[in-house]
Parts: structure tokens; sequence; C-alpha cells
DNA sequence: TATATATTATGATATATATCATTAATGATA
DNA sequence: TATCATTAATGATATATATCATAATATATA
């Protein structure tokens, strides 16, 4: 990790508009002030489970992963976050400690604002709640649905859904390079690892795409559209 | 469904401290005028996938349970909300649709409060804005953290997880009615229903509950918790 | 009350997935 | 470059789960 000395002026952020759009040139310019950006190599652990909640998380640039390691030893994905994303859960506005470990899949830039600043600003910026709650709920219920998208579905409607999800969310193209290894996917999609790599395999004998390594292109994207829908 | 006439006055609200407390005389008055008490059977629908977002509901009484068809024909429950809980999800914050269907799975008596009041409210009462997003958050965090819970784990542990919810979070007692078929028990943790029963069976022969149709008395909740742990 | 319908239950069998074993390929490191 | 460690790949086998079939209860409905 490396704190960043040029820091970008929050006034200029091309993710501004996603939420805080409606500060006041004051507010803007208190978070410009306080907030502290810095770069993660891929691998990096952001914070771990049980790590104090202080700040409000926003990804300016990289890919990251929200994980878990349950009590029964699995280690398991929760959801990943792209650039302009909020990273994290809603809950670190009621929780002490953060629930969930963070650790960069991408090289990836990330902008801490205390969060005691976004809390005061949601108590004293109306406009600026409404919306904040209006963008924030949404990720929230995506990851929601992202969990039942994959748990109704087996193993091919599966990898069907981490595909497209590259394909489509992330990285907008049919060809593109696997961030996460085999083992991560596996993870993400509560499957053991030789069942991933054996399902990729078989779908790149069907033609639906082609993989070497972590370089992906995407073939038949109906095909496996198809899949994914009859689970 | 039925729109009660003798309604309850908010002030008096046994939940009115939950996410309310923070409201003006004036906005309590406000919502006491304009909300709405119903009363649904068992069974009822409360609204359905699609259906225009209109209000912020309230469970007073009963149980009732999100769910959704999935395009691969599976009928999915996302979670079973309980009284004092906010029902449904964030999006109706930003959604103009509900992504999910309600139903009530005992009799239930809800409280509609028109979303725009309490919209107004975030943006004109900074107190309530902000313990409102940390009640609320809190509650669909834990939707995610169910998710999670019962995805990572197979079987035995789905039904010790599902036995130990209604148990502890529901009805906070060991001899319940399990106000959800068989079927639905299938739905809420991803599994066959012909394998929910065939568990329920093993854990009773097991010794680990009695079980007789809909009523459940849990014998050994420790070695459920162990079983649930070990997943 | 009688009849139809849905739910619960259980066994047999098929299918899906996990696990174990082994090898190849890749990447990190001294 | 050589060595070690990790990741990827594939087959064989074990295990978990789904599906199909059938029967017994329970529940709803005429």
């Amino acid at each position: 990790m490396e704190v960043l000395k040029n820091v970008s002026n929050c006034k200029d952020c091309a993710y501004r508009t996603w939420a805080f759009n409606n500060l006041t040139p004051e507010e803007l310019e208190l978070i410009n002030n306080k907030k502290v950006e810095k770069f993660y190599r891929k691998g990096e652990n952001i914070y771990i489970e049980g790590d104090p909640v202080h700040s409000f998380l926003y990804l300016q640039n990289g890919l990251v992963k929200l994980f878990k390691t349950e009590s029964n030893h699995k280690e398991h994905i929760i959801s990943i976050a792209k650039p302009k994303d909020f990273i994290g859960l809603l809950s670190i506005f009621s929780n002490q400690d953060h629930v969930y470990s963070i650790s960069a899949v991408e090289d990836s830039i990330i902008c801490f604002i205390d969060l005691d600043i976004i809390k005061s600003f949601i108590q004293n910026n109306g406009d600026f709640a409404l919306d904040f709650l209006k963008k924030i709920s949404k990720l929230s219920d995506s990851i929601i649905k992202t969990r039942v998208d994959i748990n109704t579905r087996q193993l091919r409607g599966r990898i069907a859904y981490m595909l497209l999800f590259f394909a489509q969310n992330i990285y907008n193209a049919k060809k593109f390079n696997l961030p996460i290894s085999r083992k991560e996917i596996a993870d993400l999609i509560d499957m053991s690892t030789e069942n991933v790599i054996r399902a990729l395999s078989e779908f790149r004998k069907d033609g639906l795409i082609q993989i070497e390594g972590k370089n992906i292109v995407i073939n038949d994207i109906e095909r496996l559209q198809k899949i994914y829908d009859l689970g």
C-alpha cells in the first residue's frame, strides 16, 4: 500500500456525479482536504474482518473483492466491486467493526473518506442524504440479487453468470483477462475449484469461449446467456 | 386483505423506538394520520414482483416472506421478516417497481407509510436520516449474511440453520410451530423438498428434534449449532 | 360429509458435485 | 538459470443431492 501524494481534486473526480453531486462547494472542499487516496497492489488487503470501521471507501480504479472465511473454513467471495462503486457493505453505518475482508484483485486506487464526515453530510444536507441512500441501496440490493442468481443455479449456470458478469458488468468486452484465479471463481460461485476448471474446459470444447490461462474470449454470448437462464 | 379501522396510534406503537424515535411530534402526527394498517390472512400476497413502489412497509404483527421466481422457474425465498422489521429491500428507494414479491406466512398486520413522507423526513430531519440509515442497513446486511451462511453449507447445515433461525431469531423458544411448509423451507435453503423432509426425519431419528407435522421441539440446540458450524 | 388437492414421507435410481490423486504448466525467488 | 511453490488440468472415485415413483396424511372445497 502506498499513500498517494499527487492526489486528484474531488471537484474534477470523474465519479463525483455518482453520489457526491449534492454537496455544497464547502462540503466538497472539506472531503477534498480530508480524503486520502491509497494505492494497493494486486493481492494486498485493504482491511480484514474485525478491523474497526473508520472510513467510507470509494474505488477509483482497479478491482477489489469482499470476502469472508466461514466457520467451516470455506472462503467465500461476497462480491466484486468495480470503479465508481462504494466498497463494503452498508453495515459500516451500524457496526463498529468490519464484518468482511477486502483485498485488491487488480492494482487499485481507493479513496478513503472519514465516515464521520459522510455522517455529518447525511445529517446536515437533506438532498445529499436522500440521493446517497438511493445510490447506496442500489448497490446493496445488487449484492443480494447476485447471491440469489448464483445460488439458484448449478455449475454451468453459475459459470455462465460469472463470465457474463465480467464481460458485461466489469469489462464491457467479449475479450478480457480474468482478474481472479480458478480458486477464487470457486469461492465466488460456491463450487469446487476442480469443477470450475472442468466447466470452463467444457465451455471451450463446446466452442462457447476461448480460454488460455486468464485470457478469455467469449464466442457465443447468446448461448451463454441461455445456459445462465436455464440454470 | 382488510384495511383496519381501529388503527393504533403511532405514538404508542411498541415499535416506534425502532427507527422513528427521532421524529418531531409534528412528523409523528403526520405519519399517524397518513399511515394505513392492513390485515393479511396467511397466504395472501402483500404485493408481487413488478408492482409499483408506493409505500414503506413495516411489519407490526405476524410473519411475511420475500420471494422471487427465477428465470429457470425455481421459486426462491430471499428472507423472512418478523415483527419490527422493515419489509422489503432498500431498492424501494431507487426502483420504481418492486423486484421481489411479498406474502404473509402467518396472519399479519402491516403498516403502510407513504414513501414520499419517509423521503421528506430523510431530507428534512438529519437525526432521523442518520438513525434510519443505521437501522435499515443492518437489516439489509443481515439478508446478505443469511444468504452466505446458507449457501456455504450443505443440506444438514442448512436445515440446522433454518431450525436455529426460527428457534432463536423468530420465536425465541425451543418449541414452536413451523410457519412454512417443507416446500417453502426448500425454497429458502435452495434444496429439494424431498431432501428437506429426509433431513428433518434424520434429525428426529437422531434425537436432535421432535417433529410432528409443523410442530417442532428442539432437543439438542448445542448439537444443532455444531452441525451448522461444521456445515 | 365426500371428494379432490396439496403436503408429507420414504425408497430407488439418476445426476451433480466434491474429493483424491497425479501431472503439467506457470510464476515466484534465490 | 535452477528450484520451489502455486495454479491449472484431468481422470477416477466417493459423496451429496435431485428426480421419479408411490403411498399415506392432511387440508381445502364442493
